[in-house]
DNA sequence: TATTGTTATACTCTATAACTATA
DNA sequence: TATAGTTATAGAGTATAACAATA
């Protein structure tokens, strides 16, 4: 990765020798091509990205309107309201008129929701887990260390 | 890969007080949520996800044939036919006969398939860059040694 | 007969525009 | 009149099945 032609440097001078730009070139393919390889772990019975992501949604947020729902996941209301219909249909979401505005609807993830959100967070975790565990402590240290790194990155 | 034998490296996980499930599991979730943010980076005028991904392959592995390039992009000879279609009317990519087996086309990548990686490329690093520049020296260390273990993870 | 590529067709997901009902 | 939700319809993108050309 990122080596210069002519510098066999070893990894003790890794950090004068690695660009901003290389470094984030390097860490942003091996972030797609690491959540390309997670994603693919999915088992075929599930729900689409779609509903998976505004199930996960309900279960992390709480009850929320259409158009709060469709915001959040950044797709529009008649999508959104598509991915609900399904979702509603398997049973996995309730909705209700709102109390205080007749125009609103109340979007809630079900008991059934919030069980299938934990089944498939451990299955998908499984694929990682196995390959965490034969890393070495340092290594976990590091990807530890990334995690929270990577959460702000994402939040900027 | 390589492991030692029957060390599941129990002790040593505790002392960082997190089990390799929570450590997976965050590091999956962080990994995912900056993998969208990086996402939704792209330029609108672009490519679609698969042209850039196809274009993406040829620009690193060379001319391939279309099967070459389905199996490559885990998507089925017709779906992968319709993009590089695209791709060939927005001259990107060169499709010709091979002389080796009548059956088979060779695609190949164009000098502008090939600018225009690279244009994207910087693009879609840019934003990462802006924000690694703001890190410490030592978070900035951090993410090389993450991305090389990631890069194995991807890999296994 | 098997393989490579292509065309025909259908399904899923998302979008825009139009409609209904409430405020 | 404006807003929340829904329905109607269209456009990507991918899949399976059927077909054409070549080995």
């Amino acid at each position: 990765m990122a080596s210069s032609p002519s510098s066999p440097a070893p990894a003790a001078s890794l950090r004068h020798r690695c660009t901003v730009a290389e470094l984030s070139h390097d860490f942003r393919l091996a972030n797609g091509r690491l959540a390309r390889r997670l994603r693919q772990e999915k088992a075929e019975n599930e729900l689409s990205a779609g509903q998976f992501s505004a199930l996960g949604r309900l279960f992390v947020k709480g009850p929320l309107t259409l158009s709060e729902l469709s915001d959040e996941e950044r797709v529009t209301p008649p999508s959104m309201n598509r991915t609900v219909n399904a979702l509603v249909a398997a049973g996995l979401v309730h909705r209700a008129g709102s109390m205080d505005d007749g125009r609103k609807v109340v979007l809630t993830a079900t008991e059934a929701g919030l069980t299938l959100m934990a089944e498939t967070r451990k299955r998908r975790d499984a694929w990682l887990v196995q390959r965490v565990m034969k890393l070495s402590p340092e290594q976990r240290r590091v990807l530890a260390e990334a995690t929270v790194i990577m959460k702000g990155l994402a939040e900027s």
